[in-house]
DNA sequence: GAGCACTGC
């Protein structure tokens, strides 16, 4: 390779290592020196008993703990023990499912208890809990899900919501719920409601000034002095300096010190792959082998599961990922992390309106998440391919989900849910609602108003659920999916409407793998239907169950057989809500008609209309969009079709299109459509 | 005639 005879970036050493970042915040707070100073003695009773007294004390702790301090998996067990409890159940929230599983089996592990008994986990799809179980691992998303039937949460007497710093959408919406509901559980004399919240962040006060100037306790990590690197000057070629880098530390390196390179995106890593792979062989005999791991979240599960491997004596691994290794992944054996200081990310182009993947440079937090992987083990090294006063420029904190949506046409619809869940919460103020960070006035006043078309919400005095709202709200589902389902009622056809909806809610079950590109689009066409995509897949359901759903028939047939079971799964939680909701499972048998028009009750207002010119503008935005070559309605014309979302790259396209009538969008929604002409 | 980071109910 020529590039190995090149310079690289030069470095300058700084000596920061695992207190990065939290500069006075941490050094000079008097519960950490005190916390330290125990923890010398007694590594981890003296944070146990700190801990408990302050929650008895004042219902609400904050708790600050570094990778490994073992937070998770140790506070739901302190506060059991000490029975801070009280006989009820104590939840702890993971923003992933993964996690939820994972943990809940080494808690009960660790308390040599049958998990399901005393320790439990409840993700979607999966309840592994009993009447005696006590410490509830969980994701964000199921306990606010939950709070609908019950707000004041009255099965828990703690609720713990770790890994706060990332922010999700979900756990930014639980703080305001939980916080609500202590405080009416104090008012109305009920058993007071325990909250913990338990975060890697550096933006402490934040959450203590949220929490009422809550106590913070710190917590020591696991964590090995990391040595951080600055580039020299800045690097206009970020996978070409990673590349460099690596190649140095190759070079240098005792064997078996692997290496971790975060980049952006799957095509970014399958050409460094290969790259790092020349290197590999270039350098035969003269530095060790190398074994190049790629892992992003898109590869196939036994592929990720490579970077697992444990490296052989003698060779280096070095593993190239995507943030899915910042913090979804833990790999074991990394002394060394390039991090050239970007992210793939979704981001809102105000001129168009619309929002695209870009690529992004990542927050202080992001990059002291990165480094932190080089010192699980032991200690070791991060390359950052940007210069010290680039950092500084970096943002402080990831923006929090809840505001990404603002104004964004795709989180639109995140907002919406989010808001028709707070509002069947009985929160219909949401203008005002305890945010941590509140999302802006605009983008909660646009989630309200699709909800009003919907026929969810209604604008008395103030702005209410209506029981159709009410229904909506219990469905795992974007309200305009939700209202899909429940229209079908009137066109008899929950049957069809429940396979299309399960399908269109997850991930694309069409698998299209690079080497097979013709085959997989040929075995395609046979499903595809002239009214649209949505029909498509209807055939294609149809078809996988009457051939009884097997493996070698999604083979043959190029259709993502976990994705397919993923959406089956999701079929069978939809057909029981809707037997609670009383919905009959009727089928109108070949009558795409009616579940043309049922797709059109809750996205008439993603409809587009066909331009003399032979273009389509979207109606409600006078727009001009394209329908995505993917679609089955690419090589057609028809005057008028809806399309479940619009992504923007080389055009603004259309994914997902469904051929309509132009009668039956002024029938689902008048008064959406009584400004704008549409001929008969 | 096109490409998509990561989650979750």
């Amino acid at each position: 390779m020529k590039v190995l005879h090149m310079h690289g970036p030069p470095y300058k050493k700084m000596k920061v290592s695992k207190n990065l970042d939290r500069k006075k915040d941490v050094s000079t707070s008097f519960e950490y020196h005190k916390l330290c100073e125990a923890r010398r003695k007694l590594p981890i009773y003296p944070v146990q008993n700190r801990l408990v007294q302050e929650v008895r004390r004042l219902n609400t702790v904050i708790v600050i703990g570094e990778t490994g301090s073992g937070k998770t998996t140790q506070i739901p067990q302190f506060l059991f023990r000490a029975e801070v409890h009280r006989g009820s159940q104590i939840a702890i929230t993971q923003p992933r499912r993964v996690a939820a599983v994972t943990v809940a089996k080494r808690v009960a592990q660790e308390m040599k208890s049958e998990l399901g008994k005393l320790v439990g986990y409840c993700v979607r799809f999966e309840d592994v809990t009993s009447e005696s179980t006590r410490i509830k691992y969980m994701t964000d998303g199921m306990l606010l899900r939950e709070a609908i039937i019950d707000p004041l949460m009255r099965r828990y007497s703690v609720v713990i919501l770790d890994e706060a710093h990332e922010r999700t959408i979900h756990t930014d919406v639980l703080f305001g719920v939980v916080k609500a509901a202590q405080r009416q559980r104090a008012k109305k004399g009920l058993k007071p409601l325990k909250i913990v919240v338990m975060s890697a962040t550096m933006d402490v006060d934040h959450f203590s000034e949220y929490f009422n100037s809550a106590p913070v306790l710190y917590l020591e990590g696991r964590q090995f002095p990391v040595n951080v690197y600055y580039s020299c000057c800045t690097q206009s070629d970020y996978q070409f300096a990673a590349l460099v880098t690596l190649g140095q530390i190759h070079k240098q390196a005792p064997p078996n010190h692997d290496v971790l390179m975060f980049l952006t995106g799957q095509d970014e890593i399958e050409s460094m792959v290969r790259f790092v792979r020349d290197i590999g062989r270039s350098l035969e005999g003269q530095a060790p082998p190398i074994i190049a791991c790629p892992l992003y979240a898109a590869l196939p599960p036994q592929v990720q599961l490579r970077v697992f491997n444990r490296t052989p004596p003698g060779a280096r691994k070095v593993v190239i990922a995507t943030n899915i290794a910042e913090t979804s992944v833990t790999i074991p054996g990394i002394k060394f992390v390039i991090d050239p200081g970007m992210v793939k990310a979704r981001v809102f182009n105000p001129r168009s309106g619309l929002d695209l993947l870009k690529v992004v440079r990542i927050s202080k937090a992001q990059a002291l998440q990165r480094t932190g992987r080089a010192g699980r083990e032991s200690s070791g090294s991060c390359y950052r391919l940007y210069t010290e006063q680039e950092f500084d420029s970096f943002k402080l904190n990831t923006v929090p989900e809840i505001q990404k949506g603002d104004l964004n046409i795709k989180r639109m619809c995140s907002l919406s849910s989010v808001v028709l869940q707070l509002m069947a919460l009985g929160i219909s103020d949401l203008i005002h609602f305890d945010f941590m960070d509140r999302p802006s006035k605009e983008s909660i006043i646009t989630a309200v108003d699709e909800l009003h078309l919907l026929g969810a919400v209604e604008k008395r005095e103030k702005i209410q659920l209506t029981a159709l709202g009410k229904q909506m709200a219990a469905f795992p589902l974007e309200p305009r999916l939700s209202k899909v389902i429940l229209v079908a009622k009137e066109f008899s056809c929950l049957e069809e409407i429940m396979s299309i909806v399960s399908l269109l809610s997850g991930e694309s079950v069409f698998y299209t793998p690079h080497k097979a590109r013709e085959e997989a689009l040929a075995a395609r066409r046979k499903f595809m239907s002239t009214e649209g995509d949505h029909i498509s897949l209807l055939n294609i359901y149809k078809t996988y169950k009457s051939v009884g759903g097997n493996k070698n028939w999604c083979m043959e047939n190029y259709i993502h057989q976990r994705n397919m079971k993923t959406a089956l799964d999701v079929r069978n939680q939809l057909r029981e809500i809707c037997d609670r909701q009383n919905l009959p499972f009727k089928s109108c048998r070949d009558d795409t008609v009616a579940i043309r028009k049922c797709l059109t009750a809750g996205f008439f207002m993603n409809a587009a209309e066909l331009q003399r010119e032979g273009t389509y503008i979207c109606l409600s935005t006078r727009r001009p969009v394209s329908i995505h070559p993917s679609s089955s309605l690419f090589r057609s014309k028809p005057g008028y079709v809806l399309y479940n979302e619009l992504i923007q790259t080389s055009k603004c396209y259309m994914r997902d299109l469904c051929v309509v009538d132009p009668d039956w969008l002024y029938e689902a929604a008048p008064s959406h459509f009584k400004r704008k002409k549409l001929p008969t």
